[in-house]
DNA sequence: AAACTTAGTGTAAAATTTACACTTTGATTA
DNA sequence: TAATCAAAGTGTAAATTTTACACTAAGTTT
């Protein structure tokens, strides 16, 4: 059976996921391999970004919504656009051809993607290889292997964006779980930014903008001093523009 | 008539552009009415941003161009991307719905739209009425009267943009002329940022940054000591989410 | 020649950033 | 139970950057 919900769907816009989660110490990808559906005879093991087409009734970031709830039930989250990608030939190589030659009503259609990006709490949640896919990994996001369609192209603007934000706004905490020690949230600056960062300053730093208050709960079950938890703090946040402002 | 090349032209996506030029004093937004074609009938003089669906053969970033030039006649030029709105009630307005009716061979479809935004020099062209509109204005970027269509919210997401960008990368120059002045720059910067910067050290921290080389041309016909013209050089530009880059 | 207008310049105080090493705490092990 | 191990937690001095601020220079007009 080709798609449902057809005389409700665009077949020309879709839009994809980069959802980001972070173990402690890898920054990780969520990747899915395509669902072939019921068409057996096909080989195509490749690895791709959670979308899908969009519906008539709904905008795009609730389509973006929609395809990350639905691979992991997670509703209220860091949902931010990448931008839109409409490569006029983001569609043609060969695989990818086959693939929509299977599924696509409309397989010829000319697909615009708009691109999004979702930081989430890695463990927060079971993966659901129900719906849009059936094999599900959490893939390290140094990753150059190559992934269907344009997504190597969506991913890497992610990238870029989460790095430019990451010093800007607070938003390392969305990978975090609620109490997590400052070490946590240093290895997460690490890993993203791909630096080594000064431990001594980074701690000072990052209590000096507000947005952590501490616990009166300890890591447990650790073989050394555990460390103190905290918790991240909303707090009025300023336009972002403002000339000397560095989130850590 | 309606449209022209339909059978070349996708129904469901668009490009809208917000161009940029800066007269000395304010920075403005270039503006368009609706060409309502041979619907003489129909009155309807509401401002919006120039723009048009794509072809089926061009990249998103070739039909912003195309519609930057069409209008300005300008080839190359700062282009880039703000991002694809696609509120499903985006055309739902009703002088919207009517110009579309009017216009549009598909009038319900939705359409979702790319938004780009330009840089140009205000002075580097004449605005040619010819094609997508007949009137066309350049506009004190303040304006808050209501644009059609969805471009009120596209124009804001252009300005913070330009904002953010306007301390973190050489943007500025570009809206302009090749040799200028540091006044004149710096005019630039407090009307974009709605900012009071101290003249010297603004002079200081620009000339430190490389990007300016002195000429040994000054300003002519001024009735007070002429300002010294420098010209913008590109150099290497390392990445911007280098922790301490400031722009100037 | 005096008045006017904008161009162009320097410095000292304050704030921020950087580099850097030892003590504390709790768990494990000998 | 004392010694060891591993990561947590802490402070300071030097360098750099940012900020605030006022007068002289140059060319035009009156």
């Amino acid at each position: 059976m080709k798609e449902k919900f057809l005389n409700q769907t665009n077949p020309n816009v879709s839009v994809d996921c980069v959802i980001f989660g972070f173990d402690g110490v890898e920054l990780k990808v969520l990747l899915v391999q395509r669902d072939l559906q019921d068409n057996l005879e096909i080989q195509d093991d490749t690895l791709v970004l959670p979308g899908d087409l969009i519906r008539d009734n709904e905008d795009l970031d609730e389509a973006a919504s929609r395809v990350l709830t639905g691979l992991t039930g997670i509703r209220s989250v860091f949902l931010e656009q990448i931008g839109a990608f409409g490569n006029p030939n983001r569609l043609s190589k060969g695989k990818d051809r086959t693939w929509l030659e299977a599924v696509r009503l409309k397989p010829d259609a000319r697909v615009i993607t708009v691109g999004y990006f979702a930081l989430i709490n890695i463990k927060n949640y079971k993966i659901k290889p129900a719906g849009f896919a059936k094999h599900v990994v959490w893939h390290d996001y140094k990753v150059v292997e190559e992934l269907g369609f344009d997504h190597n192209e969506i991913l890497d603007a992610a990238i870029r964006i989460l790095r430019n934000k990451l010093y800007r706004e607070p938003v390392g905490f969305k990978l975090l779980p609620r109490k997590f020690s400052l070490h946590h949230l240093y290895c997460l600056y690490n890993e993203i930014m791909d630096a080594e960062i000064d431990r001594r300053n980074f701690r000072r730093r990052m209590l000096k903008t507000g947005f952590l208050k501490e616990t009166d709960e300890f890591q447990e079950g650790v073989p050394h001093k555990p460390a103190r938890l905290y918790t991240f703090v909303k707090k009025e946040f300023e336009n972002v523009s403002r000339k000397n402002f560095k989130f850590y």
